[in-house]
This record gives structure tokens, C-alpha cells and sequence, in this order.
DNA sequence: GGATTATATGACACCGATTTCAGGAGGAAA
DNA sequence: TTTCCTCCTGAAATCGGTGTCATATAATCC
């Protein structure tokens, strides 16, 4: 049933209907008519003609590299909370960690007329910037930083930075690294520097023989984190640059019957469910991902509305869970 | 850019356009010259304005109780993946466990227009009823059966059935069970009955003192477990209805100083990765998430293209994961 | 050669809504 | 009484596309 039928079964004109659901003048004694028939007939305008006029869709597209991870799906919770308040939906966008997916999405996007696009960002490409630039549409990027464009952001630098210290201020002195590529930005060059900035603290070298970087995967972890444990010397403590990697590692130390913390200490980033329940719970960085979420969609909403400048850096804290595998009762120092 | 503007800049009429762009007859001169004037402009179609005449969005709704549990997130990504190949989107509707709002969404997604709906459900409601009869959508229903409608769902009575079978083969003669509210038909009567079924072939009795409900959550799993462990004479095995619950009991047993798995058994359900590093690897049946997504969305797509009978089932099967948590090296029977 | 068919074209009606606009009715102020 | 404002109304234009249709040309068939 379209508004031309509908208005006529309720015995007003097509103006009266759209003005009731829209606002505007409109007499009590017609609104009561027209409400009865929508109860009646269960009549709802719809969302693309309107769409058409307005020029606004209601729609507001996410774009993530993997839904079953825990960190992306609980950013995704937090912008659903939000948008969904304001009356928005939100259309999916699943990269499978492929960084030209998440090109190709900003485009399919764009085609769909949504009102705003959250990007939960892994790698750039000059192939994003070019699509950011001819997107002419708010945007707000979750996890990394970019220059020109609203992003939320957490302190990767600052949490590996407290982590690797405090592995350090017990009393390791030959820490191992475990990250992902620096390409992203954000959890591998970020955390990266945190690593190093505490070694240099603590007057340590970094040795590229402890060194190493995985996928976002508990497998991955596992299989790099051999390369490290088997070396000549091998490393007293590791960092890991994600929950997962670190779990992976860990596991290669209980076969390899390395006891933790006393040989071995263990951190991860981020503070998923998987760290928590381990044979040895994981000490990491909560990071709060939730809330990013909610603050992108503010953000991103705020720019909708014009209430917002397209180009804020919000950067969020962490906190440091010392928890069993970096945990040594009896530390030296602390 | 609108279709006039674009067609007089590339020197057609607006029916070559649309043809261009939905098939038809079109001399190669005038498609080498819509082609260029694309590439020079950037325009694409509307999808707005296409949807309205030709009835179909290109969206599909996906309807789900949590974003960040693993299996919501995997059946999802099945979803996702062969929705996408064949240039569908999604979009996101998230309850909260909150059944009301299921229905919600199902209106909300009907007056989007949507091509068709996955729902991944929960609890039935006579609301929910009325929302089917009303909906006059494809609808494929994930994870329950529901008469009348296509539904993909698991062997949970099957897979509980094994999994306690499992436990009593190896000596265990005092069976717990924590699940879930049985107003979830699947996860709480079908794996209850499954347990059942196993408990009458060893002709043993439920002892309703060893049975408990628990929310979805390994919190929960932890809270409710306390009854069980603390009755006067305590289980020797523990069934739980999901694997987050199982990690939560299991963390109360390791605090209780049980040992695992001789002085208690734990099972799980649904093989989601925190049962594979937690600290006794735990036993639990895998349950094909991902593959019920991908199925789902194949029974969606072929209704939607009407070539599929509305209310087909299909019921996945299961894989028993026989992990430390419930396997006993010296067990007598097997 | 005439009939048929395949290819190609653009004007125009149409999809289902919103928004403008000209104007009517009623009340208050001058 | 006139003027002005507010409230209310529906016809019609509009949004940006698609599909139909009448028409034209060229190729093929008998």
C-alpha cells in the first residue's frame, strides 16, 4: 500500500499523511483519522522514497576487518547503542583483513547514500586516501589515527610502554618482542615504540634475534612465538603485541614446560574474555573498546548534525591488569 | 550528480543511462561514451531512487541477540560471506537479548524494504507470532526450528546426548547439569532432554538437587555453579548448555581445589575458542556456526529469487572434541 | 521484394514519498 | 470593518531513477 491508496482509505490527502508522520500542521480531528488507519492497516511510508527526497537514508555504514573478533564485534556493539538511539541503522561491512575491501566498502557505501561511515581501521593504503578524499561524507575512524579525518583511538604506545615495564621492574632483562606488522600503525608501530621506549629505561638493547611478528591469531602466535623460545639465549618475559598472540605464546611455553612467571612472563594488549580464563591468567592492558565505539558514533553523529568539526582526535587510557603470567610474588623490585 | 544532469553531460538520453547500467540494447558508441563520462565523474545510480521502482534494496537483514559472542558473530560472518558475493548488504540489528525487540526490528527492517531476513533467535513470544504472519518476507530462522518457517539449527539434543553419555561411559554416576532457560527451545529444552536421554540409558535418576539454569555468560556459569559443587553430596560430572558456562564452573572447581577431570567432569557446548585454551582444555561439541550462517543465507537467497519452498529445515550436525576436561586416562569403560 | 526479426533509440509515465505554494478559515488587534 | 497573523489544506512540482512504448533502421528469411 502506497501513500496515494492510504490516503484515500483514511479520506485525506496525501499531504495530510506525510505531514503526520513528518510534523506540521495538521488538525486533531485528521490526525485521529489517520491514525486509526494506519492501526488498521498497518501502513508505514517508505524508506527509500523518502529517502529520495530527503536526501538522508537513516542508514550508517561500519566497516570492520572481522566480526568474531572480540575487539571489533565490542566497538560494534558500542556504535549500535548509540546510532541505534538516534533512530539509525547500521549496514555491515566485513573486510576479511583485506585493506582494498575496506576501499571498495567506502565506495559501496557512498552508492547507498548512508549518512556517515565508521571505519574500523587496520592498514592504509594510498588507495584510502584517495577514497577518503572523494568521499564527501562524515567519517570517523576507529583504532588508528589519520590525519585530517575524526578518529578515536586508544594509547597503544602508553600500554605497551606499562607493560614492558612492568615485566622489566621484575626483574627481566632479556625481554622478547612478539608484535604484528608495522603497517598498522596502531598496534604494530605504536606498541612497537612502547616496547622500546621501556627497554631504553631500563638500559637495555633491543635484540633483533628476540623479535618477531605474527598474525591476529592465537595460531599465529603459537607458531611464531617458537623462533623466540628456542633461541640460544632465550628471552625471560615476552610482549605481545594482542590477547590472542599472547595466548598462542603461552601455550608453546606450557609444552615446552617453561614455568610462568618464574622463566617466563607474558603480556598481551587489549583484554579479551580468552585472556582472563587461560591456564595462567594473562596480564594486558584493558582497552576500551566498547567505548570507542560509543564515542565514534558520537562523533560521527555530531558531524551529521553539524554540531562537530570533521577532524577530532579522541584518544582513550587504558589500565593495566597485572594478573598471573606477569605476576612474580616474590619481585626484586616492583 | 542525478541521471539528467549525467546524461546531458555525457550527450544521451536518461533510458541510455539506465540501460548502461541494467543491461539493454545500447550501440557500443553510446556505452564507450557513458563509460567515459563515468570514469571523468564519478556518478552512480541512486539506490534509493532504483529501489523504488524496482521493489528490491539489495539489503538483507540480519537480526541477533549479542554482536560480541562468538558463535552470533560466526554465524554471521557466514552470512556475510555469501550474502556479499552476490551483492547483497547487511544490516545490523542488535537485541540485547531482549526478545521485544526482535520483533522490533522485524518491523523496522520490513518498512526499510529489505530483501529478505536471517534471524538469529532466541525465545519465541506470541508476539513474535504475529510478526512472522505480518512479515510477508523471506525469513530464514538460525539456531531454533520454528513450524512453518526455513530454519537452521544444530543437533542439540544429539550433541548433549553424546557429550553426557561421554562422561557416564567413563565412570561418572552423579550427573550435574547447568544450562539455560528452557523458553529457549534449543539451547535449553533440546540439550536438558539430550542430558536426559543419557542419564535413562544408564538407568540413573536426575537428582533435581545437581541441576541449575544460568544466564549465557562465563559469570553466570561461575555464580550458579556454586550451588552444584556446594550440595551435600556433589557431582562427579558437570553438563553444561554452553561453553561459557562450562569455563565458569570450571574456574569455581579449580578455586574449589577439584580436580579435574578425576574428581569432576566438565562438558561444554558449541566449541567456541575459550574452551581450547582455558586451563583444562574442555571437552565440548562443535557446533558448525559459520556453516549455519553460510546455509542460512543460501536458504535466503534462494527464497528471495523464489526458488526455494519457505519453510525448509536443516539440522547440522555435531563433533565431539574429547578434551582434559573430560577425559580420563584410566577410565574403565570407554 | 515484402515480411519478419533483431537492434537501437528517446519521450514519457511512473514508483512513493516530501515540500512548496497559493489560498481558505478563524481569531485578535487596530 | 479592515488588517494581520496563525492554523490548516490539498494540488502540483519534485526527488532520481526504471520500464513501457512507439518508432526507426538494418539484417535475415521466404
Amino acid at each position: 500500500m502506497n501513500i496515494t491508496e492510504f490516503a484515500a482509505y483514511a479520506g485525506v490527502s496525501k499531504a495530510a499523511v506525510s505531514r503526520y508522520f513528518n510534523g506540521g500542521y495538521l488538525s486533531d480531528e485528521k490526525r485521529q483519522a489517520i491514525q486509526k488507519a494506519v492501526e488498521e492497516t498497518g501502513y508505514h511510508p517508505s524508506e527509500s522514497a523518502r529517502s529520495i527526497r530527503t536526501h538522508r537514508t537513516g542508514l550508517i555504514g561500519v566497516i570492520l576487518p572481522k566480526l568474531s573478533s572480540e575487539s571489533c564485534a565490542r566497538v560494534t556493539e558500542g556504535i549500535s547503542q548509540i546510532t541505534v538511539q538516534e533512530g539509525y541503522q547500521l549496514l555491515l561491512g566485513v573486510t576479511a583483513n583485506n585493506p582494498a575491501k575496506e576501499v571498495e566498502y567506502l565506495s559501496l557505501f557512498k552508492q547507498r547514500q548512508v549518512d556517515g561511515i565508521i571505519l574500523l581501521a587496520t592498514i592504509f593504503t594510498q588507495a584510502h586516501r584517495l577514497a577518503f578524499d572523494s568521499l564527501h561524507l562524515p567519517l570517523v575512524i576507529v583504532g588508528q589515527q589519520y590525519p585530517g579525518y575524526s578518529c578515536v583511538c586508544h594509547d597503544d604506545l602508553g600500554a605497551a610502554y606499562a607493560l614492558t615495564k612492568l615485566m622489566l621492574s621484575q626483574g627481566a632483562r632479556r625481554p622478547g618482542y612478539l608484535g604484528v606488522t608495522t603497517q598498522d600503525e596502531a598496534a604494530g608501530k605504536e606498541r612497537y615504540q612502547g616496547f622500546l621506549k621501556a627497554l631504553s629505561e631500563f638500559h637495555l638493547r633491543p635484540d633483533p634475534r628476540l623479535m618477531c611478528t605474527a598474525q591476529f591469531t592465537i595460531d599465529d602466535g603459537y607458531t611464531q612465538s617458537q623462533k623466540l623460545l628456542t633461541a640460544p639465549r632465550r628471552p625471560d618475559c615476552l610482549f605481545c603485541a594482542t590477547d590472542n598472540i599472547a595466548i598462542g605464546a603461552m601455550q608453546r611455553c606450557r609444552e615446552m614446560g617453561l614455568s610462568i612467571p618464574d622463566e617466563m612472563m607474558i603480556c598481551g594488549v587489549g583484554d579479551t574474555k580468552i585472556g582472563q580464563v587461560a591456564a595462567f591468567a594473562l596480564t594486558t592492558a584493558r582497552l576500551h573498546y566498547k567505548t570507542a565505539g560509543i564515542d565514534a558514533a558520537r562523533l560521527l553523529l555530531a558531524q551529521i548534525a553539524n554540531r562537530e568539526t570533521p577532524s577530532k582526535i579522541l584518544r582513550l587510557d587504558y589500565e593495566i591488569l597485572k594478573r598471573e603470567s606477569a605476576n612474580r610474588q616474590n619481585s626484586e623490585t616492583m
